[in-house]
DNA sequence: TCAAATTTTTACCATTTGGTAAAGCAACGA
DNA sequence: TCGTTGCTTTACCAAATGGTAAAAATTTGA
């Protein structure tokens, strides 16, 4: 038995991982995997290299936890997609949740867009395991409301890819966002856009 | 006088910049400028890393190139953006062609992703001085559109955001588009959703 | 309070990586 | 044919980086 020895953590444990793991977030979402470096964790964590690696086995362990992690998050959203609700409001209520988090976790957004922007290199197992069955129930769901006359046809896989792409832009394509804006915060007019623009495309025609 | 003494280019040069270029825009769109290497981009490009620091003066040059040329192509569709065409046509046409560029083109995509990604350390200047002036031209022109009566009323600056970020998502997320739809290729519903959703968003209510 | 366990530091190391110096080779014009 | 110019290779190097060993310091539990 090489694993499964272990205690339940420290004070001091919980402390710094939770330590290493913001730093590290802070620098793989602003210089990638390839780019960023213990020193920089290290450093950002206010621990020595060394001391870093007694809590973590290397620069990849702890990329690898910050994904789970993330992931979780990532997905809850989706999983409360309730096909018992009213679709266009369910859809609609996604909306503003996924941009809220975009808006407010945009440090997570942008490292995961690195992970898939490089191939999932790390995910790929997670994407076919358990994204793609959430997807695939989901796109059900969406295609039974079409069916039943309550949600305008619409692909349902290509309508979340929208969603998932209107919304996550503004967290990973932020500093382009910022510049072209004068920096003014773009949450008001996105949420207001984003409404209106998915409402006109899932309202049914005739009610 | 350091520079200008710059003849025109042998067509040795021409070729071995071509291979460097087309090399090296492979290995950053897939690993990140931090994570990639000269290395692996003179391998790519059948050269040794020396002949290549031959025709570029480091890593960071053969970089700033390859966005630099990059840009003019991202920038060109944006600005055939026509005021006297019909303004739902010109944004549907829009949409198609950006559309048809990350499908044809993921790699170019890519790259530009993950330097807006990066905080855009690089093209920052270009951003404020090139593509926003451009940005706000056109923003105007929409502005002009929906003010006639021509096109539905919808915040100009925030439809663009939508066009970039859906027509990029199939380049950009195109691992995990991929993972979620067997691999079967996405050009088709992609098209027909993105054209049934903006449609439906720009057309004029009451003709 | 004191020994055992945990945490942190100091001092390293091997590899990778961006980059250079300089010699060798090839091409071309006179 | 020869010299100049342009291209390529060989042989390096210094810095950065991921990682380790082991001693020192600290905390913990009995």
């Amino acid at each position: 038995m090489t694993d499964v020895p272990e205690k339940k953590p420290s004070r001091i444990q919980t402390r710094n991982r939770r330590l290493i793991l913001d730093s590290a977030l802070d620098v793989f979402s602003r210089d990638g995997f390839g780019g960023a470096t213990l020193d920089a964790i290290a450093k950002g964590a206010g621990l020595s290299k060394p001391n870093l690696l007694y809590y973590f086995e290397g620069k990849t362990e702890i990329y690898v936890t910050l994904l789970s992690q993330l992931l979780e998050t990532w997905l809850d959203p989706l999983i409360e997609l309730d096909p018992d609700g009213d679709p266009v409001e369910e859809l609609l209520g996604y909306v503003r949740h996924k941009l809220d988090m975009a808006l407010e976790l945009p440090a997570e957004s942008k490292l995961f867009a690195g992970e898939i922007l490089q191939g999932a290199p790390v995910i790929a197992g997670y994407l076919k395991d358990d994204l793609k069955p959430l997807f695939e129930r989901k796109c059900v769901v969406i295609q039974d409301w079409i069916d039943t006359g309550r949600l305008a046809p619409v692909d349902p896989a290509h309508l979340i890819f929208s969603i998932w792409s209107t919304t996550q832009h503004y967290a990973d394509f932020g500093t382009q966002v910022s510049a072209l804006l004068d920096d003014k915060s773009p949450a008001k007019g996105a949420h207001n856009h984003l409404e209106q623009m998915f409402r006109r495309l899932l309202a049914p025609v005739n009610q």
